[in-house]
Parts: structure tokens; C-alpha cells; sequence
DNA sequence: ACCTGAACACCGTTCAAGT
DNA sequence: ACCTGAACACCGTTCAAGT
């Protein structure tokens, strides 16, 4: 029923699954979905559901614990193993983002994440100030303002800055009269001589050169370390 | 022209800005947008345009330098001022994922962020990492996954974990056939801990008990702190 | 109880015409 | 050059019927 849509989704991206589309798929010819569902929101919910049991299932598979003196660590497997299935299912984010608390299973996956910050030493006011400070990273994506890879809502944000410093505003010079490309340069500097130190690293590409997966985990351990020294000076 | 559809969305929602409604709302009767855009695209990205070019403007007022060795308060009061103009517009965060790369006022926003940064000792690659780390943050929004407010895609984010124990479940419960509100605490029990601790701060609300802003500040801050560590550990 | 067809009110978009 | 009307291909959703 859901895992139809789920298919769909991977295959031809969100704006895929319609009603019409979901019945093709299954066989029914028609609208009688509406005799099981009031709603498409109804499948919508279901389907955030459906990814994050997902989610709970490839983390306890990871074995990773639900309780754990040293927390740190624990968490960042946790966090990574749910980036590892959103990485699957790139129109997922944008998906949670809406109806994130519609799910019991996303909702299992945040008491968790909050029973392994009790057992670690968090106080209920940090472990609550911690969801807030990671945010959706505490689910395995971030958000990012540019996404040069072009894939919206793609698990783990694409990249930010220089990355689109060309490729951004390339297509609004094109699109809407914009600046020509070549005194991109002198309109932003910064991002600019930020582009061009970073690119030179990985000379065959000027747009997607950002590594996705380390800034995610740079983001991260940020945020954790920070959480972890906040601990430590409550303890003391 | 834009102007427009900016207002229609503050009025109405995103979902109000339609074709059909902004001709109607321009005095022209029908579709004659299409002689002066050549497709809807064109006018979402035209209002992130108007938003971000909104928050440079609102930055500018505030007296925000963009350069300045003390890099870190001026940062904080530059993407606070982004936020207060985001609070203004709460369909607005929504838009800036999908299109915000197409946007030059963002990237101008960007530029002077890296400018910022860079005249505050930081090395083009750390500056690099610091928009990474702060994704959608740096423009004044977090993305929360859950949002008992119920307004999606408010700006700065609804509440995450407990504030939706109780909302987002009971919501579940009543649609899907989930369990009944009185086992929660059963089912989620490190999520009701927290919450029933929490809560009881400010009792009139078990749902919107969070404070956005500070909570906000407090992720935000978070993350500052976290950089301005390691810019020091580069200069040492 | 379960499915279906036709229809309704809406989209974005096209295109041949109007002035 | 600028606007318009009618039409097309799609949506989600309703509802009276079918079996």
C-alpha cells in the first residue's frame, strides 16, 4: 500500500506520487484508494512513518545501543545510520520537515536519541536544548541554502557557499538578466576567493565540489562537542 | 510585480500565490502574466529574490559592519536581523531551500558572511566549513522536525522533541488507529520525562511550551562558539 | 464490503486571436 | 507591443452506482 508510494517516490521523485499514479501502480485501476484512505495526506503521513521504521530498523541493525555511559559516540553512529537510509530516499527530508510529528516512528527515533543522553549525563533541559540545536541533523539531514547538484530536498543538503557561487547565480545572470558570469568575481568577492582557494583542491569541477558527507559530520561533531562540554560543565 | 505575490503569500499562504490569483490581484483579469514571465518558476524565484534583498536591507539599517575583527557578535546580530525579517514571512524558509541558490541577494548575504569571517582571522577552507555547519542557520532559519505550531515551514523552526509528544502523537493516535494519549508516556517514555519536566516551567501549554527565539539563539550560539574555538586553535 | 466511472473545481501552460 | 479567451492536460476529491 505505502511501499508502493515509497517505490514510486525513489523512481521518479515526490511530485510523481499521485493518486492516479498510486492506483496505476497497484493494480487498481482507478480512485478506490479513497475507500482505504481519507486523505493524500493520509499517505503522505504514512510514508514519513515508513521511512523512519526504516530508520529505527537499519539503526538497531548497526547495533548500535540505546543507552550508553559514553554517549558521544553512540549517537554519532545513530545519527550517521539514519543519514545512510535518508542518503536512499533524497525526497524523504523535505517530507519530514512538514509532517515530521506525525510519526510514531520518528517520534520512537527522538525518545531514543533523548534516553541516550539521560543515560550519558544530560540533564532533561540540555537533552531538550540539544534537540533544538541539531535540529533535522539529529535525524540524518541537514538543510542547506544552495544545492548545486540540483536534486532539491537531497538527504544531507548539498552544498553551501562558494559551491554555488558559480553555479547559482550562472543560471540567474542567464534566466533573468543578471550580471554576466565573468565580473561574478567583483559583485562577491569573498565567495570568490573562497571558491577558488577550495576548488583548487578538486580542479575537474567547480560546482559540486563540496564533500557532502564531511561537512555533515563537520556540522555534527560541531554541534556534539559543544553539547558534550555543556555536560561536562554541569557536571562540575 | 513581485510586490504581489509577496503580499498574497503573507496573506494567504504560499499555497494561495497562484497564477490566476496574482493576475486577478494585478487589476489584469487573466493569465497576461505569462507575456512578462515565462513560467511560475520565474516568480518564486523572483520573491526569494525580494525576501533576501529585504533582509540585506533590514542587516544594512541595523548598522551591521561587514568587517570587523570581533567576527562573532557581528555575525550574531547579522543572522538575527535575518531572522527577525524571515519571522515576518513564514512561508519564506520553505522557498529559500528549494531556490535559494538562484537568488544574487543571498549570495550577497553569503559574500558578506565570508567577508565578515575572513577579516575575523578565518581561513577561507574554516569559513568554508562554517557555512556547512551552519546551513540554513546562517540566513536566520533551523529546520525543526517537529512543529506543533502547526504552521509548516515557520521561520526559525517549530519546537522539536518532547513539544510534540503529546501533539504529534495524539494527532496519530486519532487518524491512524494509534494507540491511545494514555499510554504515551509508556510508549515514549524519555520523551514524556522530559516534557513533564519542562513543561511544568510554563503550565498553560503542554504543546507550544518552547521558546523559539531562545531556543534558536542557543543552537546558534552553540555553533559560534564551536568555530571561533577553532579559528583560535588555527592561529595558535 | 469493496471497487468503479463520471464529474467538479482547481492547477500550470499553450496558442491563436484580438487591439 | 501588450493583453485576452478558450482550450489542454493534469491535479485532488466527491458521489452516485455498480458488484
Amino acid at each position: 500500500v505505502l511501499n508502493a508510494a515509497v517505490t514510486v517516490a525513489d523512481e521518479d521523485g515526490l511530485q510523481a506520487v499521485t493518486m492516479r499514479r498510486l492506483a496505476d501502480e497497484l493494480g487498481a485501476e482507478a480512485m478506490s484508494l479513497y475507500y482505504h484512505v481519507a486523505r493524500k495526506d493520509d499517505v503522505l503521513d504514512g510514508i514519513v512513518d515508513v521511512i523512519a521504521a526504516e530508520i529505527n530498523e537499519a539503526v538497531e541493525q548497526a547495533g548500535v545501543p540505546a543507552a550508553a555511559a559514553d554517549w558521544k559516540p553512540v549517537m554519532r553512529q545513530r545519527i550517521l545510520a539514519a543519514r545512510r537510509v535518508l542518503l536512499r530516499h533524497p525526497w524523504a527530508p523535505g517530507l519530514f520537515e512538514t509532517r515530521g510529528g506525525a510519526s510514531p516512528a520518528v517520534l520512537r527515533y527522538y525518545d531514543n536519541l533523548v534516553g541516550l543522553m539521560r543515560s550519558g549525563g544530560f540533564s532533561n533541559d540540555l537533552a531538550h536544548h540539544a534537540l533544538h540545536a541539531l535540529g533535522s541533523r539529529a535525524i540524518g539531514f541537514s538543510q542547506e541554502l544552495f544545492d548545486p547538484g540540483g536534486q532539491a530536498g537531497r538527504a544531507g543538503g548539498g552544498s553551501a557557499g562558494g559551491g554555488s557561487a558559480g553555479g547559482g547565480s550562472t543560471r540567474g545572470g542567464s534566466t533573468r538578466g543578471g550580471p554576466p558570469p565573468e565580473d561574478l568575481a567583483a559583485q562577491f568577492p569573498h565567495l570568490a576567493g573562497l571558491m577558488a582557494e577550495i576548488a583548487h583542491d578538486d580542479p575537474d569541477s567547480t560546482l559540486g565540489w563540496c564533500d557532502d558527507q564531511a561537512e555533515f559530520e563537520f556540522g555534527l561533531d560541531l554541534l556534539l562537542d559543544g553539547l558534550d562540554r555543556l555536560r561536562r560543565e554541569h557536571f562540575e
